[in-house]
DNA sequence: CGGTTGTTTGAGGACGTTCAAGTACTGTGG
DNA sequence: CCACAGTACTTGAACGTCCTCAAACAACCG
Protein backbone atom coordinates (compact mmCIF):
# COMPACT_ATOMS: atom_id res chain seq x y z
CA UNK A 1 0.00 0.00 0.00
CA UNK A 2 1.45 2.99 -0.94
CA UNK A 3 1.25 6.80 0.76
CA UNK A 4 -0.81 7.84 -0.98
CA UNK A 5 -3.71 5.55 -0.35
CA UNK A 6 -2.51 5.20 3.44
CA UNK A 7 -3.74 8.70 3.41
CA UNK A 8 -7.14 8.26 1.94
CA UNK A 9 -7.35 5.23 4.56
CA UNK A 10 -6.56 7.72 7.48
CA UNK A 11 -9.15 10.17 6.26
CA UNK A 12 -11.44 7.40 7.17
CA UNK A 13 -13.30 7.96 10.50
CA UNK A 14 -13.29 3.90 11.17
CA UNK A 15 -9.48 4.51 10.85
CA UNK A 16 -8.99 7.65 11.90
CA UNK A 17 -8.53 7.52 15.70
CA UNK A 18 -5.85 4.08 15.56
CA UNK A 19 -2.06 4.75 16.41
CA UNK A 20 0.52 5.11 13.75
CA UNK A 21 2.09 1.60 14.62
CA UNK A 22 -1.48 0.21 13.79
CA UNK A 23 -2.16 1.92 10.62
CA UNK A 24 1.77 0.97 9.13
CA UNK A 25 0.67 -2.67 10.13
CA UNK A 26 -2.54 -2.40 8.66
CA UNK A 27 -0.72 -1.08 5.26
CA UNK A 28 1.57 -3.91 5.46
CA UNK A 29 -0.81 -7.11 5.98
CA UNK A 30 -3.44 -4.87 3.46
CA UNK A 31 -3.05 -4.30 -0.24
CA UNK A 32 -4.97 -1.88 -2.53
CA UNK A 33 -5.87 -3.38 -5.80
CA UNK A 34 -7.17 -1.13 -8.73
CA UNK A 35 -10.33 -2.50 -10.00
CA UNK A 36 -12.31 -2.44 -13.19
CA UNK A 37 -16.47 -1.57 -14.00
CA UNK A 38 -18.14 -4.70 -13.41
CA UNK A 39 -15.30 -6.56 -11.10
CA UNK A 40 -17.05 -8.37 -8.19
CA UNK A 41 -15.73 -8.02 -4.76
CA UNK A 42 -17.26 -11.13 -3.59
CA UNK A 43 -20.91 -13.00 -4.17
CA UNK A 44 -23.30 -13.61 -1.59
CA UNK A 45 -22.91 -16.53 0.30
CA UNK A 46 -19.08 -16.00 0.06
CA UNK A 47 -17.08 -16.04 3.92
CA UNK A 48 -15.83 -12.80 4.43
CA UNK A 49 -12.01 -12.76 3.91
CA UNK A 50 -11.11 -8.72 3.59
CA UNK A 51 -12.90 -5.81 4.82
CA UNK A 52 -12.94 -3.57 1.77
CA UNK A 53 -12.81 0.03 1.90
CA UNK A 54 -13.48 2.35 -1.35
CA UNK A 55 -10.44 4.81 -1.89
CA UNK A 56 -11.91 5.72 -5.24
CA UNK A 57 -14.83 4.85 -7.35
CA UNK A 58 -18.02 3.27 -6.30
CA UNK A 59 -19.14 -0.02 -5.32
CA UNK A 60 -23.02 -1.54 -5.64
CA UNK A 61 -24.70 -4.00 -3.53
CA UNK A 62 -26.41 -5.85 -4.90
CA UNK A 63 -28.13 -9.58 -4.21
CA UNK A 64 -30.23 -12.17 -6.41
CA UNK A 65 -32.87 -14.14 -5.28
CA UNK A 66 -31.06 -17.33 -5.04
CA UNK A 67 -31.96 -20.72 -5.83
CA UNK A 68 -35.13 -22.08 -8.09
CA UNK A 69 -36.67 -19.16 -9.02
CA UNK A 70 -40.53 -19.41 -9.90
CA UNK A 71 -40.55 -16.89 -12.34
CA UNK A 72 -37.71 -18.28 -14.63
CA UNK A 73 -34.78 -16.06 -14.79
CA UNK A 74 -32.85 -14.76 -11.78
CA UNK A 75 -34.33 -11.34 -10.61
CA UNK A 76 -31.62 -9.16 -9.17
CA UNK A 77 -31.42 -5.62 -7.74
CA UNK A 78 -29.48 -3.32 -6.23
CA UNK A 79 -29.54 -2.62 -2.35
CA UNK A 80 -26.98 0.16 -1.31
CA UNK A 81 -24.28 1.90 -3.76
CA UNK A 82 -21.15 3.15 -1.52
CA UNK A 83 -18.81 5.78 -2.30
CA UNK A 84 -15.35 6.76 -2.34
CA UNK A 85 -14.32 6.79 1.82
CA UNK A 86 -16.81 4.02 2.44
CA UNK A 87 -16.73 0.51 3.80
CA UNK A 88 -18.23 -2.16 2.22
CA UNK A 89 -20.81 -4.39 4.40
CA UNK A 90 -18.44 -4.36 7.66
CA UNK A 91 -21.42 -6.76 9.26
CA UNK A 92 -20.66 -9.62 7.41
CA UNK A 93 -16.70 -9.43 8.69
CA UNK A 94 -17.11 -8.44 12.20
CA UNK A 95 -19.27 -11.29 12.78
CA UNK A 96 -17.36 -13.60 10.63
CA UNK A 97 -20.70 -14.64 8.86
CA UNK A 98 -21.40 -15.24 4.82
CA UNK A 99 -22.08 -12.18 2.89
CA UNK A 100 -26.10 -11.96 2.43
CA UNK A 101 -25.08 -9.54 -0.53
CA UNK A 102 -22.38 -8.95 -3.21
CA UNK A 103 -20.75 -6.40 -4.05
CA UNK A 104 -19.93 -4.96 -7.76
CA UNK A 105 -17.70 -2.36 -8.98
CA UNK A 106 -19.91 0.19 -10.21
CA UNK A 107 -17.51 3.19 -10.89
CA UNK A 108 -14.12 2.25 -11.24
CA UNK A 109 -11.53 3.01 -8.73
CA UNK A 110 -9.08 1.41 -5.98
CA UNK A 111 -10.18 -0.53 -3.40
CA UNK A 112 -8.57 -1.64 0.15
CA UNK A 113 -8.29 -4.97 0.66
CA UNK A 114 -7.88 -5.45 5.00
CA UNK A 115 -7.61 -8.79 6.11
CA UNK A 116 -10.63 -9.97 8.03
CA UNK A 117 -8.93 -11.70 11.08
CA UNK A 118 -7.02 -8.84 11.46
CA UNK A 119 -9.65 -6.55 11.84
CA UNK A 120 -11.93 -8.67 13.78
CA UNK A 121 -8.56 -8.74 16.59
CA UNK A 122 -9.07 -5.11 16.60
CA UNK A 123 -12.41 -4.80 17.30
CA UNK A 124 -11.50 -6.86 20.68
CA UNK A 125 -8.20 -4.67 21.18
CA UNK A 126 -8.73 -0.96 19.95
CA UNK A 127 -11.20 1.16 21.70
CA UNK A 128 -11.61 3.66 19.08
CA UNK A 129 -11.96 0.98 16.37
CA UNK A 130 -14.48 -0.23 18.19
CA UNK A 131 -16.47 2.77 18.99
CA UNK A 132 -15.81 4.05 15.27
CA UNK A 133 -17.06 0.81 14.61
CA UNK A 134 -20.06 0.66 16.12
CA UNK A 135 -21.00 4.12 14.94
CA UNK A 136 -20.19 3.80 11.21
CA UNK A 137 -22.36 0.72 11.62
CA UNK A 138 -25.33 2.64 13.24
CA UNK A 139 -25.41 4.82 10.28
CA UNK A 140 -25.48 2.21 7.80
CA UNK A 141 -28.77 0.66 9.84
CA UNK A 142 -30.15 3.98 9.05
CA UNK A 143 -29.55 3.93 5.81
CA UNK A 144 -31.04 0.92 5.40
CA UNK A 145 -34.01 1.82 7.79
CA UNK A 146 -35.08 4.67 5.37
CA UNK A 147 -34.47 2.42 2.03
CA UNK A 148 -36.96 0.08 3.72
CA UNK A 149 -39.74 2.63 5.03
CA UNK A 150 -39.63 4.01 1.13
CA UNK A 151 -39.76 0.35 -0.03
CA UNK A 152 -42.89 -0.27 2.08
CA UNK A 153 -44.90 2.72 1.85
CA UNK A 154 -44.13 5.26 -0.81
CA UNK A 155 -45.14 4.69 -4.69
CA UNK A 156 -42.35 4.44 -7.26
CA UNK A 157 -42.53 8.50 -8.68
CA UNK A 158 -42.43 9.54 -4.91
CA UNK A 159 -39.17 7.40 -4.45
CA UNK A 160 -37.52 8.91 -7.00
CA UNK A 161 -38.89 12.16 -5.66
CA UNK A 162 -36.63 10.92 -2.27
CA UNK A 163 -33.94 10.13 -4.46
CA UNK A 164 -33.30 13.70 -5.88
CA UNK A 165 -34.18 15.53 -2.05
CA UNK A 166 -31.15 12.94 -1.16
CA UNK A 167 -29.01 14.45 -3.54
CA UNK A 168 -29.97 17.83 -2.50
CA UNK A 169 -29.10 17.72 0.74
CA UNK A 170 -28.42 21.22 1.33
CA UNK A 171 -30.98 23.32 0.36
CA UNK A 172 -34.28 23.51 1.99
CA UNK A 173 -36.34 24.99 -0.91
CA UNK A 174 -36.22 27.12 -4.35
CA UNK A 175 -34.72 25.43 -7.39
CA UNK A 176 -31.57 23.26 -7.98
CA UNK A 177 -29.50 21.97 -10.73
CA UNK A 178 -28.46 18.00 -9.71
CA UNK A 179 -26.20 15.49 -11.68
CA UNK A 180 -27.80 12.19 -11.74
CA UNK A 181 -24.33 9.63 -11.30
CA UNK A 182 -25.59 6.65 -11.62
CA UNK A 183 -26.94 4.96 -15.57
CA UNK A 184 -30.86 4.39 -15.31
CA UNK A 185 -31.07 0.72 -15.34
CA UNK A 186 -28.55 0.70 -11.98
CA UNK A 187 -30.92 3.69 -10.45
CA UNK A 188 -34.34 2.16 -11.15
CA UNK A 189 -32.91 -1.01 -9.46
CA UNK A 190 -31.60 0.78 -6.60
CA UNK A 191 -35.22 2.41 -6.24
CA UNK A 192 -36.92 -0.88 -6.58
CA UNK A 193 -38.18 -0.57 -9.87
CA UNK A 194 -38.31 -1.49 -13.76
CA UNK A 195 -35.81 0.49 -15.90
CA UNK A 196 -39.32 1.31 -17.75
CA UNK A 197 -41.31 2.46 -14.53
CA UNK A 198 -38.52 4.69 -13.81
CA UNK A 199 -39.10 6.72 -17.51
CA UNK A 200 -42.79 6.81 -16.22
CA UNK A 201 -42.42 8.27 -12.89
CA UNK A 202 -39.93 10.68 -14.45
CA UNK A 203 -42.33 12.24 -16.75
CA UNK A 204 -44.66 11.95 -14.09
CA UNK A 205 -42.41 14.37 -12.52
CA UNK A 206 -42.53 16.87 -15.11
CA UNK A 207 -45.93 18.16 -13.14
CA UNK A 208 -44.12 18.72 -10.19
CA UNK A 209 -41.51 20.55 -12.36
CA UNK A 210 -39.12 18.40 -12.24
CA UNK A 211 -37.10 18.29 -15.54
CA UNK A 212 -34.15 15.53 -16.90
CA UNK A 213 -32.29 16.31 -19.86
CA UNK A 214 -30.16 12.98 -20.09
CA UNK A 215 -28.40 13.02 -16.55
CA UNK A 216 -29.00 16.38 -15.21
CA UNK A 217 -32.29 17.42 -13.32
CA UNK A 218 -33.61 20.78 -12.85
CA UNK A 219 -35.83 21.19 -10.14
CA UNK A 220 -38.57 24.05 -9.73
CA UNK A 221 -39.27 23.61 -6.23
CA UNK A 222 -37.58 21.81 -3.23
CA UNK A 223 -40.33 22.23 -0.91
CA UNK A 224 -42.89 20.95 -3.89
CA UNK A 225 -40.94 17.56 -3.97
CA UNK A 226 -41.23 17.68 -0.17
CA UNK A 227 -44.62 17.98 -0.22
CA UNK A 228 -45.22 15.19 -2.57
CA UNK A 229 -43.46 12.87 -1.30
CA UNK A 230 -44.77 13.32 2.19
CA UNK A 231 -40.69 13.82 3.24
CA UNK A 232 -40.45 13.80 7.18
CA UNK A 233 -36.92 15.78 7.14
CA UNK A 234 -35.37 12.80 9.27
CA UNK A 235 -31.45 12.81 8.80
CA UNK B 1 -33.94 -1.01 39.24
CA UNK B 2 -34.17 -4.39 41.35
CA UNK B 3 -31.83 -7.31 41.51
CA UNK B 4 -33.80 -9.46 39.36
CA UNK B 5 -33.75 -6.96 36.28
CA UNK B 6 -30.17 -6.10 37.22
CA UNK B 7 -29.36 -9.78 36.31
CA UNK B 8 -31.78 -9.98 33.11
CA UNK B 9 -29.82 -7.10 31.91
CA UNK B 10 -26.25 -8.41 32.59
CA UNK B 11 -27.42 -11.84 30.83
CA UNK B 12 -27.53 -9.50 27.53
CA UNK B 13 -24.28 -9.94 25.33
CA UNK B 14 -23.78 -5.70 25.40
CA UNK B 15 -23.79 -5.58 28.93
CA UNK B 16 -21.87 -8.63 29.97
CA UNK B 17 -18.60 -7.87 29.46
CA UNK B 18 -19.33 -4.68 31.69
CA UNK B 19 -17.41 -3.73 34.99
CA UNK B 20 -19.34 -4.58 38.43
CA UNK B 21 -19.63 -1.07 38.73
CA UNK B 22 -20.52 0.37 36.14
CA UNK B 23 -23.59 -2.24 35.80
CA UNK B 24 -24.11 -0.73 39.32
CA UNK B 25 -23.73 2.41 38.04
CA UNK B 26 -26.26 1.80 35.29
CA UNK B 27 -28.87 0.41 37.55
CA UNK B 28 -28.99 3.91 39.48
CA UNK B 29 -29.18 5.90 36.78
CA UNK B 30 -31.45 4.21 34.84
CA UNK B 31 -35.20 2.79 35.84
CA UNK B 32 -37.45 0.03 34.76
CA UNK B 33 -41.21 0.14 33.70
CA UNK B 34 -43.55 -1.86 33.25
CA UNK B 35 -45.27 -1.21 29.86
CA UNK B 36 -48.68 -2.08 28.96
CA UNK B 37 -49.59 -3.26 25.31
CA UNK B 38 -49.77 -0.43 22.73
CA UNK B 39 -47.82 2.17 24.76
CA UNK B 40 -45.60 3.96 22.38
CA UNK B 41 -41.63 3.99 24.29
CA UNK B 42 -40.67 6.78 21.48
CA UNK B 43 -42.23 8.64 18.07
CA UNK B 44 -40.34 8.95 14.80
CA UNK B 45 -38.83 12.17 14.76
CA UNK B 46 -38.21 12.43 18.54
CA UNK B 47 -34.17 12.77 19.97
CA UNK B 48 -33.48 9.55 22.00
CA UNK B 49 -32.96 10.33 25.72
CA UNK B 50 -33.04 6.95 26.93
CA UNK B 51 -31.24 3.36 25.68
CA UNK B 52 -34.41 0.94 25.48
CA UNK B 53 -33.91 -2.30 26.60
CA UNK B 54 -36.64 -5.00 26.74
CA UNK B 55 -36.32 -7.67 29.94
CA UNK B 56 -39.95 -9.08 28.70
CA UNK B 57 -42.25 -8.99 26.51
CA UNK B 58 -42.24 -7.84 22.60
CA UNK B 59 -42.01 -3.89 20.92
CA UNK B 60 -42.95 -3.31 17.21
CA UNK B 61 -40.48 -0.89 14.96
CA UNK B 62 -43.47 0.71 13.46
CA UNK B 63 -43.11 4.07 10.98
CA UNK B 64 -45.88 6.07 8.91
CA UNK B 65 -45.41 7.85 5.96
CA UNK B 66 -45.27 11.60 8.26
CA UNK B 67 -46.88 14.56 6.40
CA UNK B 68 -49.36 15.31 3.73
CA UNK B 69 -50.02 11.59 2.79
CA UNK B 70 -51.09 11.80 -0.83
CA UNK B 71 -53.89 9.06 -0.63
CA UNK B 72 -55.28 10.41 2.47
CA UNK B 73 -54.84 7.83 5.24
CA UNK B 74 -51.88 7.78 6.87
CA UNK B 75 -50.21 4.64 5.91
CA UNK B 76 -48.50 2.90 8.81
CA UNK B 77 -45.67 -0.26 9.01
CA UNK B 78 -44.45 -2.81 11.05
CA UNK B 79 -40.15 -2.73 10.03
CA UNK B 80 -39.14 -4.81 12.65
CA UNK B 81 -39.92 -7.11 15.50
CA UNK B 82 -37.63 -7.20 18.94
CA UNK B 83 -38.05 -9.42 21.55
CA UNK B 84 -36.90 -10.12 25.16
CA UNK B 85 -33.10 -9.52 25.72
CA UNK B 86 -33.14 -6.92 22.60
CA UNK B 87 -31.98 -3.80 22.81
CA UNK B 88 -34.22 -1.01 20.52
CA UNK B 89 -32.75 1.08 17.80
CA UNK B 90 -29.79 2.52 19.39
CA UNK B 91 -28.85 3.45 16.13
CA UNK B 92 -30.25 6.87 17.21
CA UNK B 93 -29.08 7.09 20.46
CA UNK B 94 -25.57 6.63 19.80
CA UNK B 95 -25.67 8.89 16.84
CA UNK B 96 -27.33 11.08 18.95
CA UNK B 97 -29.93 11.61 15.99
CA UNK B 98 -34.05 11.81 15.86
CA UNK B 99 -35.25 8.27 15.44
CA UNK B 100 -36.63 7.16 12.20
CA UNK B 101 -39.18 5.00 13.93
CA UNK B 102 -41.55 4.74 16.37
CA UNK B 103 -41.86 2.06 19.04
CA UNK B 104 -44.88 0.31 20.32
CA UNK B 105 -45.42 -2.46 23.16
CA UNK B 106 -46.56 -5.52 21.35
CA UNK B 107 -46.94 -8.12 24.44
CA UNK B 108 -46.70 -5.78 27.79
CA UNK B 109 -43.35 -6.24 29.42
CA UNK B 110 -40.83 -4.77 31.79
CA UNK B 111 -38.36 -2.23 29.71
CA UNK B 112 -35.47 -0.53 31.05
CA UNK B 113 -34.95 2.87 30.40
CA UNK B 114 -30.81 3.94 30.26
CA UNK B 115 -29.71 7.46 29.59
CA UNK B 116 -28.51 7.98 26.44
CA UNK B 117 -25.71 10.29 27.35
CA UNK B 118 -24.31 7.56 29.55
CA UNK B 119 -24.62 4.87 26.72
CA UNK B 120 -22.37 7.37 24.62
CA UNK B 121 -20.53 7.82 27.23
CA UNK B 122 -19.37 3.91 27.78
CA UNK B 123 -19.03 4.07 24.18
CA UNK B 124 -16.19 6.06 24.37
CA UNK B 125 -14.43 4.31 27.17
CA UNK B 126 -15.47 1.00 27.39
CA UNK B 127 -13.61 -1.07 25.60
CA UNK B 128 -15.98 -4.49 25.79
CA UNK B 129 -19.66 -2.47 25.49
CA UNK B 130 -17.96 -0.44 21.89
CA UNK B 131 -17.58 -3.89 20.99
CA UNK B 132 -20.33 -5.82 21.62
CA UNK B 133 -22.25 -2.37 20.73
CA UNK B 134 -20.51 -2.96 17.11
CA UNK B 135 -21.40 -6.71 16.65
CA UNK B 136 -24.86 -5.99 18.07
CA UNK B 137 -25.55 -3.47 15.02
CA UNK B 138 -23.49 -5.90 12.33
CA UNK B 139 -26.37 -8.44 13.36
CA UNK B 140 -29.53 -5.77 13.03
CA UNK B 141 -27.81 -4.60 10.05
CA UNK B 142 -28.06 -7.91 8.53
CA UNK B 143 -31.65 -8.66 9.61
CA UNK B 144 -32.91 -5.25 7.59
CA UNK B 145 -30.71 -6.49 4.75
CA UNK B 146 -32.49 -9.62 4.73
CA UNK B 147 -36.07 -7.94 5.23
CA UNK B 148 -35.46 -5.26 1.67
CA UNK B 149 -34.08 -8.13 0.07
CA UNK B 150 -37.17 -9.90 0.58
CA UNK B 151 -39.16 -6.74 0.01
CA UNK B 152 -37.60 -6.08 -3.12
CA UNK B 153 -37.69 -9.53 -4.93
CA UNK B 154 -39.88 -11.82 -3.37
CA UNK B 155 -44.02 -11.89 -3.52
CA UNK B 156 -46.56 -11.86 -0.54
CA UNK B 157 -46.54 -15.37 -0.54
CA UNK B 158 -43.19 -15.84 -0.80
CA UNK B 159 -42.89 -13.51 2.46
CA UNK B 160 -44.61 -15.70 4.21
CA UNK B 161 -42.99 -18.90 4.25
CA UNK B 162 -39.81 -17.12 4.44
CA UNK B 163 -41.38 -16.18 8.32
CA UNK B 164 -42.73 -19.68 8.74
CA UNK B 165 -38.79 -21.13 7.85
CA UNK B 166 -37.15 -18.01 10.19
CA UNK B 167 -39.63 -19.86 12.89
CA UNK B 168 -38.38 -22.80 12.47
CA UNK B 169 -35.02 -22.29 11.94
CA UNK B 170 -33.17 -25.63 13.58
CA UNK B 171 -34.77 -28.14 11.19
CA UNK B 172 -33.99 -28.48 7.64
CA UNK B 173 -36.23 -30.92 6.30
CA UNK B 174 -39.71 -33.10 7.46
CA UNK B 175 -42.98 -31.90 8.60
CA UNK B 176 -42.97 -29.52 11.75
CA UNK B 177 -45.41 -27.73 13.96
CA UNK B 178 -45.60 -24.06 14.86
CA UNK B 179 -46.97 -21.26 16.76
CA UNK B 180 -47.59 -17.65 15.19
CA UNK B 181 -46.59 -15.05 18.25
CA UNK B 182 -48.46 -12.26 16.26
CA UNK B 183 -52.45 -11.58 15.39
CA UNK B 184 -52.99 -11.68 11.93
CA UNK B 185 -52.86 -7.32 11.28
CA UNK B 186 -49.59 -7.24 12.85
CA UNK B 187 -47.74 -10.37 10.59
CA UNK B 188 -49.20 -8.96 7.58
CA UNK B 189 -47.93 -5.26 8.39
CA UNK B 190 -44.27 -6.94 9.23
CA UNK B 191 -44.19 -8.77 6.09
CA UNK B 192 -45.44 -5.75 4.03
CA UNK B 193 -48.83 -6.64 2.69
CA UNK B 194 -52.61 -6.07 3.63
CA UNK B 195 -53.96 -8.68 6.09
CA UNK B 196 -56.88 -9.75 3.28
CA UNK B 197 -53.84 -10.86 1.22
CA UNK B 198 -52.03 -12.80 3.67
CA UNK B 199 -55.49 -14.24 4.12
CA UNK B 200 -54.95 -15.11 0.50
CA UNK B 201 -51.06 -15.80 0.93
CA UNK B 202 -52.50 -18.27 3.60
CA UNK B 203 -54.56 -19.94 1.48
CA UNK B 204 -52.09 -20.60 -1.16
CA UNK B 205 -49.72 -22.09 0.96
CA UNK B 206 -52.33 -24.81 1.27
CA UNK B 207 -51.09 -26.16 -1.84
CA UNK B 208 -47.77 -26.85 -0.65
CA UNK B 209 -48.99 -28.72 2.45
CA UNK B 210 -48.84 -25.70 5.07
CA UNK B 211 -52.25 -25.80 7.35
CA UNK B 212 -53.30 -23.05 9.25
CA UNK B 213 -55.28 -23.56 12.09
CA UNK B 214 -55.65 -20.50 14.52
CA UNK B 215 -51.92 -19.43 15.58
CA UNK B 216 -50.98 -23.14 14.85
CA UNK B 217 -49.54 -23.92 11.77
CA UNK B 218 -48.37 -27.38 10.23
CA UNK B 219 -46.18 -27.93 7.28
CA UNK B 220 -45.53 -30.70 5.68
CA UNK B 221 -42.50 -30.16 3.99
CA UNK B 222 -39.68 -28.09 5.11
CA UNK B 223 -37.28 -28.55 2.55
CA UNK B 224 -40.59 -27.63 -0.28
CA UNK B 225 -40.99 -24.62 1.25
CA UNK B 226 -37.59 -23.57 1.32
CA UNK B 227 -37.57 -24.92 -2.88
CA UNK B 228 -40.42 -22.11 -3.19
CA UNK B 229 -39.42 -19.21 -1.71
CA UNK B 230 -36.03 -19.67 -2.97
CA UNK B 231 -34.20 -19.62 0.69
CA UNK B 232 -30.68 -19.16 0.45
CA UNK B 233 -30.01 -20.74 3.65
CA UNK B 234 -27.71 -17.40 4.72
CA UNK B 235 -27.81 -16.71 8.36
C1' DC C 1 -78.67 -12.54 22.38
C1' DG C 2 -76.73 -8.20 20.11
C1' DG C 3 -72.34 -5.81 19.78
C1' DT C 4 -67.72 -5.70 18.87
C1' DT C 5 -63.72 -7.27 16.78
C1' DG C 6 -60.94 -10.08 13.74
C1' DT C 7 -60.74 -12.99 9.66
C1' DT C 8 -62.25 -14.49 5.14
C1' DT C 9 -64.06 -13.89 0.45
C1' DG C 10 -65.31 -11.50 -3.68
C1' DA C 11 -65.24 -7.69 -7.13
C1' DG C 12 -63.07 -3.73 -8.98
C1' DG C 13 -59.18 -0.88 -9.59
C1' DA C 14 -54.40 1.06 -9.04
C1' DC C 15 -49.72 0.31 -9.49
C1' DG C 16 -46.03 -1.93 -11.47
C1' DT C 17 -43.97 -5.58 -14.53
C1' DT C 18 -43.28 -7.69 -18.85
C1' DC C 19 -43.02 -7.85 -23.62
C1' DA C 20 -42.55 -5.61 -27.84
C1' DA C 21 -41.70 -1.95 -30.69
C1' DG C 22 -39.92 2.46 -31.53
C1' DT C 23 -36.61 6.35 -30.80
C1' DA C 24 -32.38 8.67 -29.41
C1' DC C 25 -27.61 8.39 -28.44
C1' DT C 26 -23.14 6.27 -28.64
C1' DG C 27 -18.94 4.78 -31.27
C1' DT C 28 -16.85 2.43 -35.49
C1' DG C 29 -15.38 1.74 -40.08
C1' DG C 30 -15.99 2.95 -44.72
C1' DC D 1 -18.86 12.89 -43.17
C1' DC D 2 -22.09 9.48 -43.17
C1' DA D 3 -23.97 4.74 -42.89
C1' DC D 4 -24.09 1.32 -39.50
C1' DA D 5 -24.38 -1.31 -35.50
C1' DG D 6 -24.91 -1.44 -30.72
C1' DT D 7 -26.64 0.29 -26.69
C1' DA D 8 -29.57 2.90 -23.75
C1' DC D 9 -33.78 4.96 -23.08
C1' DT D 10 -38.73 5.71 -24.03
C1' DT D 11 -43.50 4.50 -25.17
C1' DG D 12 -47.46 1.58 -25.60
C1' DA D 13 -50.45 -2.49 -24.56
C1' DA D 14 -51.46 -6.61 -21.91
C1' DC D 15 -51.01 -8.83 -17.86
C1' DG D 16 -50.29 -9.86 -12.78
C1' DT D 17 -49.99 -8.70 -8.23
C1' DC D 18 -51.58 -6.42 -4.57
C1' DC D 19 -54.71 -2.95 -2.45
C1' DT D 20 -59.24 -1.20 -1.42
C1' DC D 21 -63.83 -1.52 -0.48
C1' DA D 22 -67.74 -4.09 0.85
C1' DA D 23 -70.03 -7.80 2.57
C1' DA D 24 -70.29 -12.25 4.82
C1' DC D 25 -68.71 -14.99 8.54
C1' DA D 26 -66.65 -16.46 12.94
C1' DA D 27 -65.32 -15.73 17.62
C1' DC D 28 -65.46 -13.56 21.76
C1' DC D 29 -67.70 -10.84 25.60
C1' DG D 30 -70.79 -8.26 27.70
Amino acid sequence: MNQADQATLMAIPLFSDLPVSVIEHLAEVGFVQAQPADAVLFQEGEDPRFLHVILSGRVALCCSAGGTEARGVARQTVVEIFNAGDVVIAPAVLLNRPYLLAAQILEPGRIAFLPATYMRELLETNQGFAREAALMLARHWRLLARQLKDQKLRSAPQRLARYLLSITRDQRSGPVQVEISLDRRTLASWLGMSPENLSRSIAQLAELGVHFRGRAVSIDSIARLHAYCAEDDLV
